[in-house]
DNA sequence: TCATTAAAAGTTT
DNA sequence: AAACTTTTAATGA
């Protein structure tokens, strides 16, 4: 038992379908915890023993190659799971889970994954699409990598930050958690330098406004253009 | 076109 | 003050 609310889910893709009562039943179930900002939830190779949803701030999903270099494969925003081992019938999480800044997680034991998707009719269904999307998103990022300029990489990299993790605010949409050139690069294959020259350039251009970890996107549209240039 | 190296200036704690 | 983040410039692949 614990007294957790139960609007926190209903709202929900994997448990919108569920009544009241199975709500209050997963509620009963879940652990919640509080981490502060940059700390491991879970590392790549940990055994897998739970899964997890996060309802409040932001997670890094983050590989590193055998030479030590990090990559951030993508961003978790709030009201997604993460750490679904389980649906991929693995024992292992395949990458380190990293908090970008304070986060609010439940989790579960992997055991009541399968109950979960017994008896819970939509949330396989549900779940299955979230990974099929994720997949869908790194896939197309191989494909930048592969045939794309860095500064189209990074221009695409922040339109995808602001589309899943976005926050409007008055000079337009700003990424709604603490983000460094570090972390960009590590996003596009490239070096801290160079995206720092090119937030530079695009603060000059009107595009973006930047300060110490915040980036705001003052003018999509050109952004769009930019990433969509020809080589 | 972009990475690397170095150095300096700014920010946070 | 120390640690971290960002900018700028020079050099070379």
């Amino acid at each position: 038992m614990n007294n957790l609310d139960e609007s926190l889910l209903t709202n929900l893709p994997p448990f919108r379908n569920l009544a009241k009562a199975q709500i209050r039943t997963v509620l009963d179930l879940a652990t919640p915890k509080r981490f502060n900002r940059e700390l491991s939830i879970f590392i790549e190779g940990d055994p897998a023993g739970r899964f997890y949803l996060l309802l409040d701030g932001h997670i890094r999903v983050v590989r590193t190659t055998p030479n030590g270099d990090q990559i951030i494969v993508l961003h978790i925003a709030p009201g997604q799971l993460f750490g679904i081992a389980a649906a991929m019938h693995r024992d292992t999480y395949p990458a380190t889970a990293m908090t970008a800044d304070e986060c609010l997680t439940l989790s579960w034991p992997n055991a009541l994954w399968h109950k979960f998707a017994a008896d819970y009719p939509g949330f396989a269904t549900e779940n299955y699409k979230t990974l099929g999307e994720r997949m869908g998103e790194v896939n197309n990022r191989v494909v930048e990598m592969a045939t794309q300029h860095v500064e189209q990489r990074v221009a695409n990299t922040l339109l995808r930050l602001i589309n899943q993790n976005g926050k409007k605010v008055e000079n337009g949409i700003a990424i709604d958690f603490p983000i460094t050139r570090q972390n960009l690069s590590d996003m596009t294959g490239t070096t801290l330098h160079t995206v720092s020259r090119l937030l530079s350039a695009w603060q000059k251009g009107g595009l973006v406004a930047s300060t110490r970890k915040r980036v705001v996107v003052t003018d999509p549209h050109k952004l769009v253009l930019l990433s969509e240039a020809g080589i």
